[in-house]
DNA sequence: TCGACTTGCCTAGACATTCTAGATATGAGG
DNA sequence: CCTCATATCTAGAATGTCTAGGCAAGTCGA
C-alpha cells in the first residue's frame, strides 16, 4: 500500500522540463540512487519540490537511454540493492546546457511579469 | 500556407504551466485578443518567449471555460474582427496565485541549482 | 484587378511528460 | 509474525504543447 509520509496535502507542482535538470544537478553532486534523489530534492528545497516515483524512475530511464546518465547496481547505506546514477561527460554538457536556458527563461518570464503597461 | 515570419529556427521553448500565466498577465494590462496575445508577450520578452498560435488558442479556451477569462468580439485597431479577452474576478485571483507559485519554484529550484554539495 | 501578404481565429492529431495507483522485494525491529 | 522503511518498477490516464495545417477578410503594389 506504500503510503509514504503524505502528512501535508501536497501540493508541490513540478514544471515539466524542470524535472531532467533537477536529477542532473543532483547526480552531478555524487551518484546517487533513484530513491535518494527525491529525498534529497525534497531536502535542499525545503520541501517545496517533491518528486513522485512515477516520474522520477521514467525520467531516469529517459536520461540514461539519452547518454546523460549511467547506472550501476550497488549496495545502499542501508544494506539493500541499489542502482546509484552518474553523469556522463554529456550529461554533464547537458546539465550546464539546462540550466542555461532555465535561467533565460526565468528572465524572460520576470520581464513579462513585471511589466507595468 | 500560414508561413508567418520563421526566419530563425525557434529555439524558444516555453514551459508547461507557465503559458496560462503569461496569457492572464497580458490580458490584465488590458483586453487583448490572441493574436496580440503572441507579439506581446514576444515584444515584452525581448523574442525569448514565443507562442504558437497552436497552443495559445487551446489555452484561452481553457482559461475561459475555468472562468479566469472573458471575451468580447470587437473590431481590431487593424479594423478586423477579433475576440478580445479581459480577465475576471476570479481570473485576477488566478493571476496572483500563479506568479506565487512560480516565485516559490523558483526559489526551490534555485536553492538546488546552487548547492555545491 | 490580380496576387501576395498580413491580420485574425480555429482545429485535428501527434507527441512528450507527469501523475495515479498500484505491484514487488528485502531488511530491521517490535 | 507483522509492520514499517527502503528501493525499484510499471500500466494507463490525464494534461498540455507542438505540428501542420485551414478559413476569412483587409491592404497594397504592380
Amino acid at each position: 500500500m506504500s503510503r509514504q509520509v503524505d502528512g501535508a496535502a501536497s501540493n508541490a507542482e513540478l514544471l515539466q522540463g524542470t524535472l531532467d535538470m533537477l536529477i542532473l544537478k543532483v547526480a552531478a553532486l555524487r551518484p546517487i540512487h533513484g530513491y535518494a534523489i527525491v529525498q534529497r530534492i525534497q531536502q535542499i528545497s525545503k520541501d517545496a519540490l517533491q518528486i513522485r516515483q512515477g516520474s522520477l524512475y521514467p525520467a531516469l530511464y529517459r536520461l540514461e537511454n539519452r547518454g546523460w546518465l549511467k547506472s550501476e547496481w550497488k549496495t545502499s547505506e542501508e544494506g539493500r540493492r541499489a542502482k546509484y546514477y552518474s553523469l556522463t561527460k554529456t550529461g554533464r554538457q547537458q546539465l550546464g546546457a539546462e540550466t542555461a536556458g532555465w535561467k533565460r527563461l526565468c528572465d524572460a518570464i520576470a520581464l513579462v511579469l513585471e511589466t507595468g503597461d
